[in-house]
DNA sequence: CGTTGGGTTGAGCTTGTTCAACCACCGTGG
DNA sequence: CCACGGTGGTTGAACAAGCTCAACCCAACG
């Protein structure tokens, strides 16, 4: 129920072992989060010591990180794979907000000291989970990383206000295209390749985030194969027309 | 085309004459918007401060504090009236994110240094308008200040987050039920009377908020008066039957 | 007194949902 | 090795919800 460690790295131990400061002792210089959000400001020290707030774990397809509503553990900062961030419905239904990439950062939100949305792997995924004492702690006694956190909050207001636009105004063939676009996006922005277009979620997390049914999100994705807009092979989508694609997502 | 400065208030005239730190040198101490968001932890010295980086401004009915996409210039605080934060669409259309109540801040989002969104008075409106350069340095030396704005760009996110949901899942009478309801709960949090309730926003910014038509707004309304779950007089909304709008609104 | 803007109401159409059948894939157990 | 059930995806037909277009109402205002 609460979310176990499956996995927690070695690196650390090797760290703690080696009770030096040499520059091996975490492995946050190789990885491929580092640019991103809270630890792009980090050189060496403050990144090891954030480094030290927190454990490594690793999650399954459809495990979840935090449950909104429980009270507010760690804070998450993705490494690798893909999570949801969404909000319960009755009925087994949800809501999705936004797709968190490597390298961004989810579970930050609380009210009351408790989660204020679900965050479920959607993919095989791997988090720093930082303690939220003390990450808030680490934040407020570093400048530029509490304006990376400032910055990302803003980052997601935009992109959940375009998402609003998006439930708000588009068809399903609309916003299935959006949908598509803002996914190339994002991965550009985070250094993931886009040709072939990796689509690790299901039909029906495709249909919480845009607020349809699946049925009419596979009659979305026939429609612009039809279309010759795509081709889709299993998790793969290699977009033929980037332009048509714009042009149904416009409002 | 650039918000103009309506009237500024004789007040900060009246503080600067007096040149010594009398307590009636600044209006905030009577202001209603004190109690909240960046004001709400300030003492008067600090209130003083902060209110010396902005002049006060007043704002006519549909007139914009910003737009989307022009150069971020002051953040706003509301001090009376009520500010819609929108993004605008081809063709004169637009999708509402929130309204802004007084107390609360808009015009912070900033995307390579333009405004992320427009801002538009549905009301009358006063603000207190704040150099964006002096309120970042502000912040910046006020941790608890620098709270309250994380704590409101949570308070947004989470508020958007909802919204999606209601975008996403609900049906066009429940999606108007969900927004008085949500209006009764924000005007309670905010001081403001719920008995009637004020309902100062065209059935345009209604639809533009709720994804809908302003045929349909005007549908669902019909539907609830005839159910008598709540009447209508001009802008005041009396609600009858709070119990059956919360079930409309549920998910 | 005509015009204008905001709101309501009706009729027909479009879009997405619902419900159902069906398919491909995959792991399990007889 | 094949039969089986489970999962995720596709497709079809009927239905319902919201949109479009149009007419109409009312109050405010010059």
């Amino acid at each position: 129920m609460a979310p176990a460690v499956i996995s927690t790295q070695a690196l650390p131990r090797r760290s703690r072992s080696s009770h030096t400061q040499s520059a091996k002792a975490i492995p946050c210089l190789h990885c491929p989060a580092k640019a991103f959000n809270v630890c792009k400001p980090l050189g060496y020290e403050r990144q090891k010591e954030l480094f030290e707030t927190g454990v490594q774990q690793t999650w399954r397809r459809r495990q979840f990180l935090f449950r909104m509503g429980d009270p507010a553990g760690p804070i998450f900062k993705v490494t690798s794979g893909i999570v949801a961030v969404s909000r319960p419905l009755p009925e087994g239904r949800r809501q999705i907000s936004l797709f968190i990439l490597p390298g961004e950062v989810c579970g930050y939100l609380e009210i009351n000291g408790n989660y204020a949305f679900d965050g479920e792997a959607i993919t095989e995924a791997r988090t720093c989970s930082f303690s939220r004492r003390k990450f808030h702690a680490f934040v407020a006694s570093n400048r530029d990383v509490d304006d990376a956190v400032k910055t990302a909050l803003g980052e997601r207001l935009q992109q959940v206000g375009r998402q609003q636009a998006v439930l708000g105004q588009l068809t399903s063939t609309g916003r299935v295209a959006s949908f598509l676009l803002t996914l190339v996006n994002d991965y550009n922005a985070h250094g993931i390749q886009t040709r072939p277009l990796w689509l690790p979620m299901s039909r029906a997390d495709i249909a919480d985030y845009l607020g349809l049914r699946i049925e009419t999100i596979s009659r979305a994705f026939a429609k612009l194969k039809n279309r010759k807009v795509l081709e889709i092979d299993n998790e793969a989508v290699v977009i033929h027309d980037l332009k048509h694609l714009a042009e149904l997502a416009e409002f």
